[in-house]
DNA sequence: GTGAAAAGGTCATTTT
DNA sequence: AAAATGACCTTTTCAC
């Protein structure tokens, strides 16, 4: 086994930090997934996609449903950011197409702003936020605020951060109607095929991290509980942090991903899984 | 010319 | 009272 992973199977040394999971609208709404991908993608390919010796999903676990869930687990805390925001009925699956609903508060949509499909209060949001001359705070939170149309107010920073996450850019904008040349560069299928292949990257990357973060943490030994509770706020923060910036990538190819923390009886780390996988399910784009 | 779509502008309302 | 919000309007650009 690899030697990163053993570490993580020592159970009882990080309790779980506290954080309060505040999983996006979007998210937390999640009902059914339609997993679609591309042609050149088989049912086998997801498993290249998993660092080497690292245990992962068992293939026979995922369905098509939540039934699988640890979180419903006693023993398990889990932070399930699997979505669904695309329209099922799409031959393509197009992180920027046309929504019914804002991808960053989820009322009305009224079009594509700034690249992202958003309803005017986030529209006019992010223009006003973007020129204004103070600076945006962090976002008040590791774990950022949900965003959704009764609360959208309550945290600008967090709304912000969320425009910006989900590609509002304003330094690219479309003045007046997008040309089919544009929009056809913008969402030319390469684009997604390139996202595709980071996939595998992104995965060792976040075991990477946890895991330099774990050895620095070790070498100076946990004196006390602060610096314990300290260290599983670091490692949480940088693991969902990371895994929501891979999630949004993959979120653009209809592909679920899940990450599950799951714990001891005494409330200590026992385990990270991090899976991924690519279902093909109408190889139409 | 006309309609569609996106950015910017305006201003009444709400919040602090 | 000042600042922030968001619904509505105007301008601009593209496709037909």
């Amino acid at each position: 086994m690899d030697p990163s992973f053993e570490m993580f199977n020592r159970s009882s040394y990080f309790p779980i930090y506290p954080y309060p999971l505040s999983v996006p609208s979007e998210i937390s709404s999640f009902n059914s997934i339609s997993f679609r991908t591309n042609n050149n993608i088989t049912t086998n390919d997801y498993s290249s996609y998993y660092p080497d010796n690292i245990s992962t999903y068992p293939s026979n676990s995922y369905t098509n449903s939540r039934s699988h869930s640890p979180i419903n687990q006693s023993n398990t805390t889990g932070v399930d950011i699997s979505i669904d925001r695309y329209n099922n009925n799409s031959s393509l699956c197009l992180f920027n197409s046309r929504s019914d609903h804002c991808l960053v508060c989820n009322d009305r949509a009224s079009g594509i702003h700034f690249g992202v499909s958003t309803c005017e209060a986030c529209k006019a949001f992010f223009r006003r936020t973007s020129i204004s001359s103070y600076s945006i705070p962090e976002p008040c939170s590791p774990i950022r605020c949900e965003i959704n149309t009764k609360n959208r107010n309550n945290c600008p920073s967090c709304r912000f951060d969320k425009c910006k996450r989900l590609g509002m850019d304003r330094d690219n904008v479309i003045y007046g109607k997008p040309s089919k040349q544009h929009i056809n560069s913008t969402y030319h299928q390469d684009y997604f095929i390139e996202q595709l292949t980071n996939i595998s990257n992104e995965l060792i990357k976040i075991f990477q991290n946890i895991y330099s973060i774990y050895q620095i943490s070790l070498l100076n030994s946990f004196e006390n509980k602060q610096q314990i509770d300290k260290f599983a706020q670091i490692l949480f923060q940088l693991f969902y942090e990371q895994t929501f910036q891979s999630h949004e990538k993959f979120a653009r190819l209809g592909q679920r991903v899940e990450v599950w923390i799951e714990q001891t009886n005494k409330g200590c780390l026992k385990r990270i899984k991090i899976g991924q996988r690519i279902c093909p399910k109408n190889s139409t784009y």
